[in-house]
DNA sequence: TTTCTTGAAAATTTCGTGATTTTGATAAAA
DNA sequence: TTTTATCAAAATCACGAAATTTTCAAGAAA
């Protein structure tokens, strides 16, 4: 188990950011030689990884990359919304000027990898690093809420929402407005505001709800 | 993995609901027994228990029972609230006729036992079956919410939070105010009033939350 | 053609073992 | 007395293989 956590890790990005079509099966006997180990390190990483619900798990039949539906993606931005918001306002509340320095700092790298995202044609390359800017700079945003359980759910939640946007159809879609509201977060936060950023967070959110449900996706064969 | 969740759901409720001491030793090779499995059976149950909070685990150093704190009853319970609040909302906007008679199906049978506890000088026998029917009720009020993933989540929080406050030093106090406020409940539910479930919700955990904390726990031995 | 069996190949799950690490008691040193 | 060193007993972790279950293609029956 000593770097069974690396293992975790690479398997994490993997299903969450690998390109991996879904519902691809995961197999312990497979992914072994990827990762220099027994298939049985591989399957309790692969188990620990369903029970955040990163790879779907079935009993006896494997584990799978988890196919992408809009109803998820509905609920898990409503959960982030939920989470966020809370986490925020609380930060506001309890955050000192340390607070107020990292998110500054933390947005200040994402800002600078956006910028450089919106010249280039292929978004590709610069995904990596501006997924985990992004990541950063969210959970500094609910950093000083004082709630342990409050951030540990918020980053699982927050895990799966970006596997769901990136496994989706369309892939990773970087969106220009993301500048600009990033900024109003910040700003939000930095005003101390707290009905503010309530609103500001939602609207950063909102283009992924989707209230009127489409069709059911095509059967896969199994 | 034919009886794995069988094993998996007998440790949960040692665990959550079984008088463990906190900080008890969970060793597979001795659990094996009682379960009539492998070590690593045993072992791979704790894993999955481990990441959803209801048993602790350190590399090299197994699993134990977790020791409640105040801090977390305090995060666990706000969480609560948050999901709930949330869930119940939502409930009351989607919820048909049907979501109704669950509900208030669901309050029958807890209402019965807990009139039924009120009665008893020894709160312990009934203590399972109240559980499961307190449990119900909380999740028959946000199940036509509409989202699996918060149904899920809020779960996971209800499991943890009735660990700590039954493995606290108090053990199982059974409140009287519980009945009143369970009633509260299902009437605002079926008034259909969101700001009134809300703060009723509210009430009934609130005296859960801890804001002043209290001094840190002594050391326990390592 | 369609549906139902058959059976071999593949995948999953369980299990015992050996290597590695921690624990805890005893003795030596400060 | 308190601290440090030592070392045997005990526990944990990774592994490979056996046992069980699923998959799926090929043939039989409807």
């Amino acid at each position: 188990m000593d770097d069974e956590s690396d293992i975790y890790e690479g398997l994490r990005l993997r299903v969450t950011s690998g390109g991996l079509t879904p519902n691809t099966k995961l197999k312990p006997s497979v992914l072994r030689h990827d990762y220099n180990c027994s298939a049985s390190t591989i399957r309790e990483a692969l188990f620990r990884l369903s029970t955040v619900g990163l790879v779907s798990f079935q009993e006896q039949r494997g584990f799978r990359v988890p196919i992408p539906t809009h109803q998820a993606q509905h609920e898990l931005t409503h959960l982030r919304i939920l989470l966020e918001c809370e986490g925020a306002c609380l930060s506001i509340r309890q955050g000192g000027i340390d607070w107020e320095s990292r998110l500054t700092a933390a947005h200040h790298k994402l800002s600078h990898i956006e910028k450089r995202v919106r010249g280039s044609a292929d978004h590709m390359p610069l995904f990596i690093l501006w997924a985990k800017a992004e990541q950063a700079f969210h959970e500094t945003l609910i950093s000083d809420c004082g709630s342990d359980v409050l951030k540990a759910t918020h980053a699982m939640i927050y895990q799966r929402f970006r596997q769901q946007v990136f496994n989706s159809d369309k892939k990773f879609v970087f969106v220009v407005e993301n500048i600009e509201q990033h900024q109003g977060i910040l700003d939000a936060a930095l005003m101390r505001d707290e009905a503010l950023i309530r609103s500001r967070i939602y609207s950063h959110l909102e283009r992924n709800l989707v209230f009127d449900m489409p069709p059911e996706l095509p059967k896969l064969p199994y």
